[in-house]
DNA sequence: TTTGTCTTACGAAATTAGTCGTATATTCGG
DNA sequence: CCGAATATACGACTAATTTCGTAAGACAAA
């Protein structure tokens, strides 16, 4: 049993995250000047993130080079996952369908049918069940 | 328009809130002993948060008697919609999609059958817009 | 009335998140 | 080779969150 390692990033650790998880690797720059596009933020802020991240085994890095090579260390299905499951003990009780009526019925996110077809189909293989 | 107040409660903020919301008014012992049964923590830290609270305009409170009684001042279904929208930019890149598949996934909130017929209804009345 | 219990108020410590300045090292263009 | 640009390291500061001890007032029972 490998030790499912309790991964709780914050805000600003899951901006970069989600950087890392598009990019696959990136360095302290490539993923500053993502950043830096919607928010205003120092380099050596965002450094200093990533080499905390790097502290905690949220990231990787390949420090063989001057300049850092950076990749996420945990897994991007897992982490959703998991912050999902505490997102819906904290904020719905505990009931998923909750959760999913409030995400469908979100104006500023909507849904496209394409979309809407995919969530279809998995409920109806859960239907089955 | 009425400005939209911008809630962001804390991960504790949130526990009492879920109490609230689920009691209507709750005097602080009342909060307590519902929190000190999933965690412990000190009767002041029970009160010093839903002080705070009150400072901060997430809760009301009466105060008109010895024992002061409190009720969540901010609406349940705006404040899950307002935080799940952070969640879906955040953690799915805003796909909310990308979240309800994740939801109904998840293997420890199982939805039940009826939570199943709800979900579809709603797919049902979104599909035909 | 006195004592013990319950209440709120308040201050302060401990922790965490986020920020950035500055120092130092490396690299590259000229 | 020299200076500008760029990289990392690191310390420190602020703000927010969470925690709880202690004080002081109210109340109730003996």
């Amino acid at each position: 049993m490998s030790a499912p390692k309790l991964i709780k990033p914050t805000e600003s650790e899951l901006e970069i995250l989600q950087i890392l998880w598009t990019k696959g690797t990136a360095t302290v720059r490539d993923v500053h000047e993502e950043l830096a596009q919607t928010k205003d933020v120092g380099y050596t802020t965002t450094l200093k993130l990533m080499q905390i991240m790097n502290e905690k085994g949220i990231v990787k890095r390949d420090d063989s080079m001057r300049t850092h090579v950076y990749q996420a260390a945990v897994n991007k299905e897992k982490t959703q996952k998991h912050l999902l499951g505490k997102i819906i003990d904290n904020l719905f009780g505990g009931s998923p369908t909750q959760l999913v009526i409030q995400a469908l019925g979100d104006e500023s996110h909507k849904a496209s049918p394409e979309e809407l077809e995919k969530i279809q189909a998995l409920l109806d293989s859960l239907k089955k069940q």
